[in-house]
DNA sequence: AATGATAATGATAACCAATATCAATAAAGG
DNA sequence: CCTTTATTGATATTGGTTATCATTATCATT
């Protein structure tokens, strides 16, 4: 297993600008509605449900309806831009995608998320194959719990 | 890490009357309605929906409601008994907690679910502690594929 | 076995995230 | 600038889950 580390986001606002031409490369229009959602994932430091990207959204562009947050999630997710969490209450939060599928470290009470590298689970997963006779096509790893500052504040 | 191994499950007509017995101990009240649940979930090879054990559960108690399956279910998982699964969709399943937290194979195509051993994560979970700075409470690991019936069907 | 306090039930309504509908609007290549 | 058509947003709808509440049934006590 190699060495674990957490990942640093890289900037915000190329991130932005990245997804909104690789949407424009692939035959999206690129519409304030899509400005607006994407700016405010790309700047987010914790995961984000469709309601808070609406919100923050509605901050950018007045016009921004609920529907088109969750066409422009679901066209980010198609990309690969984005990662959709899934939350043990079975709804769904959204983050930014960094390189491929991730590994996650999720605060129950702010929402902050940490990626981490360095688990391999690759053999624990062919093994599973080879014993259980299963094809695996996915898999979910995250660990949830508080992170430092919520730890201090929920005493 | 250990080795990997699957898990068989223990016998159904008992372990239905232990959750009953486990349910009465608590100070829950043994009705039919828990019973249909109850049995119907113990017999399972399958994860199941509530609705899965609405259909089933009427079969043995003709009266059987879903909000009694939805609450039976809510103590079952109270008292560490059954596991509550969380699907890509949002949805729930549900399963027997054969011994504390288990890890999970998923078959996409027909519920089946096998539950596998040998997988240590907490020294990965305490490095992710030291690293980061979170206090760790719960973890997913869940892997989603096709069982090896499914395999061979779906081409 | 009969009683009674109260846990549990089930029909119904309510809730909420997510999706479908559809006429009106706006992006972007020509 | 203009036309095509993808996209929008208000609204209605779905589907899983939870709340409400009068009625019923469990089970320790008598």
């Amino acid at each position: 297993m190699a060495h674990t580390q957490l990942v640093a986001k890289p900037d915000a606002a190329k991130r932005a600008g990245d997804w909104l031409s690789k949407l424009h490369s692939h035959g999206y229009r690129v519409t304030k509605s899509r400005r607006a959602v994407v700016d405010a994932l790309a700047e987010a430091d914790t995961s984000l449900t469709a309601a808070d990207l609406y919100g923050i959204g509605r901050g950018r562009h007045k016009r921004l309806g609920l529907v088109s947050v969750y066409r422009t999630l679901e066209k980010l997710e198609e990309l690969g831009l984005i990662q959709r969490l899934h939350r043990p209450d079975g709804c769904h939060t959204y983050i930014s995608a960094m390189e491929g599928h991730q590994h996650l470290l999720l605060c129950q009470s702010c929402g902050r998320v940490e990626v981490f590298h360095g688990d391999d689970i690759s053999d624990l997963s062919s093994r599973l194959e080879r014993e259980s006779g299963f094809e695996i096509r996915d898999h979910w790893l995250q660990f949830f719990g508080l992170c430092e500052k919520c730890r201090k504040i929920d005493t």
